[in-house]
Order: C-alpha cells, then sequence, then structure tokens
DNA sequence: TTTAGCACTCAAAGATGTAGAGTGCTAAAC
DNA sequence: GTTTAGCACTCTACATCTTTGAGTGCTAAA
C-alpha cells in the first residue's frame, strides 16, 4: 500500500474537519474543501485505504471516518501546518502572565490559568525545582526548651524550615561546632547533589562529636528533601469533565490521582511533546491527549508546564501557545536569576 | 394547616427511608414500618398535606415523596433521635486518634481521615490557628546582597519566613537596633493583637532611624497576617465525586476553590451545624450537606472540623461521631497546652 | 377520622417505522 | 491505470407509539 500525497492531505483533512465538528467526517464532507479537487468517490477510496492502515476508523458502517490515534500521531507529526502566534495573541499571554517583576510561582500560576482559559482544557504546570541550586545558608536557631529551628536557604532563594527538638539542650560552643561543620560541608552543594550516603556520613561525623545533634542532620536531611520535591498542579481540570468524548469515571480517577503525572513529565525530553493517554500507562485518561513542554530557568530545564484535553482537540491552536508560554517563563526566569543569585557565600552580620 | 405529632412521624420516616434507599418513598413503604400503625391512605392525605407546607415535593405525578431541604431542616434540628455513641466506637475513634502524645497536626489529620473512612465523605478540617499564642521569637537573618529573611516563631511553635530585599545593606549597628526594636515591641503580644496601626506606628517609628528598614517591618506585618491564616483542609473529596446525587462540575470546582469555604466556617458558631449547599451562596455544591462543628483549645474556638457530603446523608450516625471527635480533640489539645508552650519568653543562645 | 377501592397520571422501557448520511461496488469516462 | 458517476445497501438517530407498574387523589363506606 503506498501512502502518496493526496492521501495524506485527505487524512489531514479528516483531521481538520473531525477537530473542527466533533462529528465523524465523510467523503462528500472533504470534497467539498477548497484545497481538495478530487470527487467524492476518490476520496472513498483513499480513505478506506487509510483505514486499512490504521489512520482511521468508522463508528460504524454507514458513519463517516474519525482519526485513529495513529492518524493523529501522523498528523501532528508530520502533516500539521504549524503557524507562528500572532503579535497580538504574544501581547495578550504577556499581559496574562504578568510583568517582568511577578515571583516565579505567580509567574506559573498564571500561566496555568491563562492556558485553562484560552484553550478550555484544563491546564498542568510543575513548579520550578531548584535543582541546580546550591545551599546558601544553614542555621539552626534555638527558640525554647530543647527546641531549635532550622533554616535552610538556597541560591535561587528559597527558604525552608523545621522545628526540631533535641535530648538536651546545646550549648554555645557545641552549635558553633554544629553551625561550622555543617557550612563546611553543606555550602555551595546543589540541591540535587545532596544524597542519603552523605546525611549518614554527617550523622557519623557529627555523633562522634555528641550523638544529640543527629537529630539536626536528619531534619536538614528532610529539609532537603522537601525542596527536591516537585509539586504538580492541574488546574480547570471541570473542564476535562464537561467533555463528551473523555469517560467522566477515568477524569475523575485521574484528578484523584493526578500525582502520578508527575514522573511522566520529568521523564518527558525537552521540546514540544504531545501524548495520548492511551499510549502510557501512568497517566490513562483513554482518547486524552497531553501537550507539554519543558521550561527552563538559567539554561536548565526547571519544569513543565502544558495542557490536558481529549484527543479531539485543536493542536494548530494549543502547540503555538504552549510553546511560546514555555519561551517567555524560561525568558523571564532566567532574567531574574542573577537577582536572586546575590551573593551565596555570605553567612553575615550575627552579632 | 395544623402539623400534628403524626404527621411529623410520617416526615421524620420520609427522611429515614430515603437516606436508607435513595428512591421517592411513596405512602405504601411508609405503612410497611413497624412503628407506624396507620394505613397506606390516611399517609397519603398527611404526605399530601406535608408537601403542601413545603417539606416533601414529588419528582413527578406518579413517583413518592422526597424531602426538601425544608424538610431536611426540620428532620435535623426537631425530629431526629440522637442516640449516644456506643463505648466501643468511641474507642474506635480514640484509636484512629492516636495518644495523648499525637502533634496538633497529626491529631487534626488523623480526625479527617477517621471521619473520610466512616463516613464515606469527604472531610474537612481547619488547623488550630495560633490565635492567642505570643510571639516568642523575630530574626532577622542576611542572606545576600541586600537579602534578609526574616523568621517568626510563635509559643506554639509555629515559624514563618519571608524572603525581602532592601534598597541598602544594612551594618551590624543598624541590624542590632533593628533587632532589640522589634523584640522590646513585639515579643510577647499575642498573634491576633497585631494590628495594622501597630506596624504603622513601628514603620514611622524605625523610618525615622532609618527609612530602609521599613521593608522589614512589613515584612513581619505580611508574616503576622499568614499566621492568622487559618489553613483548610479537604480529605477524601473523591468520595464526592461518585457520589451520585451531586453534579460532579460542581464538586471538581467546589475541589478547586475549597478556599471560599474557609471564611464561611470562621462565622458559624458554635456547636454542631448542619448547613446545606443551597443555604449559601459560597459552598454551591447543590444538594450537598455540611455538618462541622468547631473544637477549643485552653477553653477558646480554635478551629473545624467536619463531613461534606449529599443532602441525603445518615445523619444519625455522622454527627455522633463529628461531636465526639470535636469534644475528644479539644480535651487532647487543651492538655497538650502547657507542653508545647515551652519558654515564650527566651530569645537564646546567639554568640 | 380512618380506611378500602378505583380511576387516573406519569415515567421508564421496549417496539416500530422512517429519514438521511455514508458506504462499497460496478461500469463508464478520462 | 486512474478517476468518476450511479445505485443498492447498511446502519444510526430520532420520533412515535405502546405497555407496564408504581403511586397518587378522590370518594364512599366503616
Amino acid at each position: 500500500m503506498i501512502v502518496d500525497d493526496r492521501k495524506l492531505k485527505i487524512l489531514a483533512a479528516v483531521v481538520d474537519e473531525y477537530v473542527r465538528t466533533g462529528e465523524p467526517v465523510g467523503s462528500k464532507a472533504i470534497s467539498k474543501l477548497e484545497h481538495i479537487n478530487v470527487s467524492a468517490a476518490t476520496i472513498r477510496n483513499d480513505m478506506a485505504a487509510l483505514e486499512q492502515m490504521g489512520y482511521l476508523e468508522q463508528p460504524h458502517t454507514s458513519a463517516g471516518r474519525v482519526p485513529t490515534f495513529m492518524g493523529y500521531r501522523l498528523y501532528i507529526d508530520e502533516l500539521m501546518t504549524h503557524p507562528e502566534l500572532p503579535d497580538e495573541e504574544k501581547h495578550r499571554l504577556d499581559e496574562m502572565l504578568g510583568g517582568e517583576d511577578t515571583p516565579e510561582e505567580l509567574l506559573i500560576q498564571n500561566a496555568a490559568a491563562a492556558l485553562t482559559e484560552l484553550t478550555q482544557c484544563a491546564a498542568v504546570v510543575t513548579n520550578s525545582v531548584p535543582r541546580f541550586s546550591v545551599i546558601s545558608k544553614v542555621e539552626v536557631i534555638p527558640t525554647g526548651k530543647r527546641l531549635y529551628v532550622i533554616l535552610l536557604i538556597t541560591s535561587n532563594g528559597s527558604i525552608k524550615n523545621k522545628a526540631c527538638r533535641l535530648e538536651f539542650d546545646l550549648n554555645h560552643e557545641q552549635l558553633e561546632f554544629f553551625t561550622h561543620y555543617i557550612e563546611e560541608n553543606l555550602n555551595g552543594v546543589s540541591v540535587d547533589e545532596l544524597s542519603e550516603e552523605m546525611f549518614d556520613k554527617m550523622v557519623a561525623a557529627v555523633s562522634a562529636y555528641m550523638i544529640s545533634l543527629s537529630p539536626l542532620v536528619k531534619g536538614i536531611s528532610e529539609l532537603s528533601e522537601e525542596m527536591r520535591q516537585q509539586e504538580l498542579t492541574v488546574t480547570g481540570s471541570e473542564k476535562l469533565l464537561s467533555c463528551e468524548d473523555l469517560d467522566k469515571m477515568e477524569v475523575v480517577k485521574f484528578i484523584e490521582h493526578k500525582d502520578e503525572l508527575s514522573g511522566f513529565l520529568e521523564d518527558a525530553f525537552s521540546g514540544i511533546q504531545v501524548k495520548f493517554g492511551s499510549e502510557n500507562g501512568s497517566f490513562a485518561i483513554g482518547n486524552s491527549s497531553l501537550i507539554v513542554s519543558k521550561y527552563r530557568k538559567g539554561g536548565k530545564e526547571a519544569g513543565s508546564l502544558g495542557v490536558i484535553g481529549p484527543m479531539r482537540v485543536d493542536y494548530k491552536k494549543i502547540i503555538p501557545y504552549v510553546e511560546y508560554l514555555t519561551q517567555k517563563i524560561s525568558y523571564l526566569m532566567s532574567d531574574d536569576d542573577d537577582i536572586i543569585n546575590g551573593s551565596p557565600g555570605s553567612t553575615g552580620g550575627q552579632p
């Protein structure tokens, strides 16, 4: 079976029409399109061929054709025309994102809100994980009887704290020793490098000096674990429920277990990706489609952003949105970066 | 129209049956109940009267009757029998909550988990707001060029932090002055007492010394605002999605905007409360019912805990659960109180 | 005041019929 | 060889009709 140009053109036309109308499309409808110059009968023959090759299918004998997910795949990867977003749309998105001084968190939230509104689908975003930022400061502050607060600050400005109860109170000298030890071992280490073993070694080292210090190390370890954690947010999931193409039960299950998506997003390659619900296990809304891209921060991949909708979704419209937002956010974040980085080495002015 | 005892008895029976079966209940079904000794025809007359008074309604002419929300209201407030929870159930709940040394946070979480499991509805809890705890420590830590982290700790152990950028770097003396000033003005002040004016006065005071300190005061003000904020957690919301009586779209919207409930919970009176989704604007899942109660800490109302389910829910079962958990948590928290309070005055061991 | 009986109503579910869209196949035209 | 027109065929969606059963309201008797 030869896949000639005309067949591909017809496949593309079927996808476009189906996306537009939501109804199975027949040979007649295609033949009426401006850019198609063959009769309905010819199209019928080609459609039968495309069906045999697995790109189209018929819901029932006397219905038009619907793209299979192989058909969509071919369309997206090879056939789709990919227009640049017009300037006015870009400005609109810029406004929705917020200006240069918008905090990172809000930037991501705004992107999600914009995607939900513009695409009428659910948006999925992950926050920027500070993978390549380094520990810039660790403080241990006494706050009460045997009660201490650990404070962890990284070069990208994220701050975490945790209360910690020890078995004995530390005297000035012990606290000094511990702070000094931690500073030497952790300052400048990237969040991603921090490993279980590293902390085990540290526990061993400080225990030799004083056993009751080890809860502090454990606390720091937990904090760094928290920092590495990426949070996944899905907004506008109600749009999926009002979508006829999707099984409500599956949507509900997905909403309940959206965290499972997170591993999948991390594994993805860079650049824009389109995955169908049926193509993998963990993200299993049948008939659904996930369009994501990774944004960067300071040149490194930091998080993902995209859209979940029915497979029958306007890829021509959505892909440019996701692409532009990714670029813009990457740009805005890299811009911020050096302002926040400050002078991470400084442990500055304690009285 | 007279509302005699028999009519009330019949209303109660209709609610009970409807809660049990989920189907509109007819006169025949009621007449078969053990404690009802009149014929179906009599019941029909009474039901017609109850319908006219607005307590019952018919989905269509030849169907049985369903309680209106006025009917539920009357049932809950006046008719329902209210059994004491049997001891074995109490013990079961006690175990699910955890022992006396369970931290407050966990206590609340466990209560939510218990409610979800026992009622097969969503549970809603708010954390114990540190309204009456006092500021025990404020620190300002330099972390980079013109970059400072403010740390706020209260007597009940909650910790908040915030990054803050100044226009100039502070020298040792300025930082000392500021820390000292804040300590004098805020230590021992209860979180609830902190007011806008108080901070305005402080800004004025420190500005006289150095204008660039005011962002720090503003930061502290924002942190204290955050502290006063109550966090609302909804667990088991998936139960609502698998509930036929509720509109899935509304449920999903509620899950995404659950924060809106928080204001509503704060306004509630003490004691157990039952509110229907249709009875107020901000909590708008049609046909839903919210059963909440406030727990106390040290004699003062500290937070809420309860259940969200369909209006057709087993009030006889759920209300005792919520009531008992509220009492138990109030008891456990008042017990804990002095352990956690520690030594709030101490600003301890800075080198 | 309560009850039995009966005619009435209505929704849900099944049966039947029709219209229309779309197909595959064949034979003729290019 | 490829494309097209024509035609019989298939199947769904929709509308209409019928049946069934649960439940009611009303009336007259207990």
